[in-house]
DNA sequence: GTGGTCTAGACCACC
DNA sequence: GTGGTCTAGACCACT
């Protein structure tokens, strides 16, 4: 179900955070779905435990995880919605990074084009 | 002329490329034109020798800069075309953002709206 | 009769020990009523008898309870008392709540108010 | 500065957040200053360099500090005000308690007073 | 020197 | 079995 790429450079931690989410968002994990254990996606992914404990931990703290010792970790309720709230604070970053495209000389219509075919890829990709 | 913000998480040498790169596409900075000193700089934004330096050695290896020994670092007579090439490979990133953005539920409309807002702010910003 | 929330964070036992507590001290149940049988109670709740047994046998350490092998649990006589001296105890982590609460800014009135809102609303509920 | 109690059954990391925060509330540390490096306050407590880390971490993503890779540590500007605003979102925790002492007996005037004693002994003690 | 990530292996409480 | 904490020791990028 997850997949890491050891040689990335961003962190394996992370790499897991975003896959966790990424399931949320697209509905392939719901509300109260149990996460695979700590040591047991740790064997899967031949990955130190103490590096999913770190990935789940901070999904626990971002309220996308409840992590209930000695039962396991489960996909919170609100999960999807709490993912949501937080993408819209991040619109920011859009600005930051079409601003540098900008100056670079790239042109409005190549950027829209891109915009409008991502979401148009998008369509009926939702599971729920 | 550079400003660095020490409490920020990204490198002070990327502020620094940063910098530099938009100068030189906004036409602040041309073909030819002297850098300051790597010891001057040093001392102006407070930051080690070092960094300065690691920062120039980047740009020279982009083809941005030429440092010549003994002279000093100048912007090369191409820096500009450059980086209007090397931003259309940057394209990629935006397609991962937008992509989360679209899966987060950010409609269509936010996104391009907001693109067409930072293009129009633009107008006639070049200096060249 | 009772009620377990297996997402908390605080220990199923320690959530059971509270209720029972809870149902002596406001007079639910009297000395020398019997409690649920440990079985009973583990499929009733659907949680391991191991849980069940951790929480009466604390309680037991405690006074509350008396087990008697072979016939079940009871309330002790003197439950309601042991319970009310204990509390005297934790008066302690009032004060170490409060010095936080203070520190931080919330006034004085904050606290009192909702202090007193508290006692005002228990008022009668008392069932003995 | 900081004091661990390694018997203490709150985690070591735990300790030190609560002591960070706590020097934040009262002024102690104030917007800006540094904190004693990962590695140093890991030999000066006898703490593992990795249970010191996790406790800055916590407190970076909690906003109260800063921490600049290749620099260090400090505490943000506007950490007072940020613990101060969660302290609020705390008070829930009062009401369960007090509604615990309430059922366990405990007369309304001993918390009254406890209150009261808390704030006066409180007084002048910032040190802003 | 700084913070940050990762591994390995231990121990604990809880279920 | 589960999650959570801690230690020890390594490596990395940045200053």
């Amino acid at each position: 179900m997850f997949f890491i790429d050891p040689m990335s450079r961003t962190p394996i931690y992370e790499q897991l955070i975003e896959q966790v989410e990424r399931f949320v968002l697209t509905g392939v994990l719901k509300g109260g779905d149990p996460l695979p254990s700590v040591r047991g996606l740790s064997v899967e992914l031949s990955v130190n435990p103490n590096t999913i404990q770190k990935a789940y931990s901070e999904l626990d703290s971002r309220g996308v995880l409840l992590s209930v010792p000695g039962r396991g970790c489960f996909v919170a309720g609100d999960a999807a919605a709490r993912l949501t709230a937080r993408a819209a604070e991040r619109l920011g970053e859009l600005d930051e990074l079409v601003a540098r495209l900008a100056l670079a000389g790239v042109p409005q219509e190549a950027v829209l084009t891109r915009v409008q075919a991502i979401y148009k890829e998008k369509g009926g990709c939702r599971h729920d």
